[in-house]
DNA sequence: CGGTCACATGACTCCTTAGTCACATTATAT
DNA sequence: ATATAATGTGACTAAGGAGTCATGTGACCG
């Protein structure tokens, strides 16, 4: 939890400051990120830094929480949580790589979150966090199961993983990757996510949906 | 390239180098695997840890070049490339788990460098990997689609990022979730690996062939 | 025995990091 | 105007990192 005297401070500071921060966070992992970077590019002290939070932790969770948090919110926005399992599917997975490209940063700072290992001091946090959205899923699996939109013989939490897996970053990588954009670049230039139509993100969900659906094999 | 000293060691001095170092780099990203920390565990001078090689980079590289060919051949080992598709790739999975299971840390090393991204120094020598096994997969998936036996409308790029994503470490992720095994403890007590029977990894893998096949939906 | 070469060593340098603290500045309230 | 509280500051500490180097050890060869 961030200190009193960062939620004082006028908006455009604070905002400043998580840009900043978020942008570092993003493009390096979390051992490897620099509170030093982080003041000297927001143009703040040091010390005003642990003025806000208590650590280098406290700011990083700070971060991840609110990406995480506008995520979701972006998902739940674009979903109509009472259409069939693979329309609800479908637009979670259009929303959540529009959300990434739209918000290159905050996507980037998430899916990190997910894969990162060996990062002891956030293990358990990470954890929490990946069981969390294990368990979304899951519950999605199970109700369409009983509602008998897919088979009774999948199992849940192996699809759950198999979903995160496709959610997390594998998709924005072959968005970019289509187009030649690197992450680098990605991270650095945030109007790339524009180059991206609507279309674009429609057609490469639709695959996705398309696959789960129906599987690979080709049926005479 | 190691150097020529660190080839003429003892062979029971060089593995033990190798062991130390690989159990660092698999449990601690590589901005944060410590050279002086395997050195200690190993009981070598730090000086000496660069008479066999140039740098950190230098180490890790051959490390994760080690890992990367001995998983390779794993798998090569207990595949038979004339099978058709579907049993073709129920193989590799099955040998991709069961070489995880086996190996912890060659297996983690292998499946950090797939997923770490903001790792300035080695991003160039991750893409190039990447983008084999990338084309490995599309390889095998448009050969497959030549023959008929998945349909023609798939994307076979899209395919290989998405069948990378779940072998990449996903599954050994949930097989460990099953068994209650934390990343941690699997990778310091290396004989937790046995507790999977063959007929544990057969069943998860063809769970997941059949999922590919056939899709989710239930067809009535 | 002496000399040469390969390998071994750990104290050392230099750098960067997270985090601190005594002090300076500004805002608020009386 | 004065007092009190809230913010801001950057030099500083301590710890740890990668990488170096002068020196030591031992093996082999003549």
């Amino acid at each position: 939890m961030p200190k009193q005297t960062f939620l004082n401070l006028a908006e455009e500071k604070r905002q400043r400051i998580i840009e900043v921060a978020l942008e570092e966070f993003a493009s390096h992992p979390y051992s490897k990120a620099s509170l030093s970077n982080i003041v000297a590019r927001a143009g703040i002290a040091k010390g005003s830094m642990y003025q806000y939070f208590h650590d280098k932790k406290d700011l990083y969770i700070y971060l991840l929480d609110l990406a995480a948090k506008e995520k979701l919110a972006y998902i739940q926005k674009g979903v109509d949580p009472y259409a069939n399992f693979f329309t609800l599917l479908e637009q979670i997975i259009l929303a959540g790589i529009r959300f990434n490209l739209e918000n290159p940063r905050l996507g980037q700072v998430v899916a990190n979150a997910m894969e990162y290992k060996g990062e002891e001091v956030l293990q358990e946090f990470f954890e929490r966090g990946k069981e969390m959205s294990l368990q979304f899923f899951e519950g999605m699996l199970q109700q369409a199961r009983d509602r008998g939109t897919i088979r009774k013989d999948l199992d849940s939490r192996l699809l759950a993983y198999v979903l995160l897996g496709i959610l997390g970053s594998g998709l924005s990588e072959y968005l970019l990757d289509t187009m030649g954009i690197s992450r680098r670049e990605f991270l650095t230039n945030t109007a790339l996510g524009e180059k991206f139509s609507e279309e674009d993100l429609g057609r490469v969900t639709s695959k996705v949906i398309h696959l789960l659906r129906n599987g690979m094999e080709a049926k005479e």
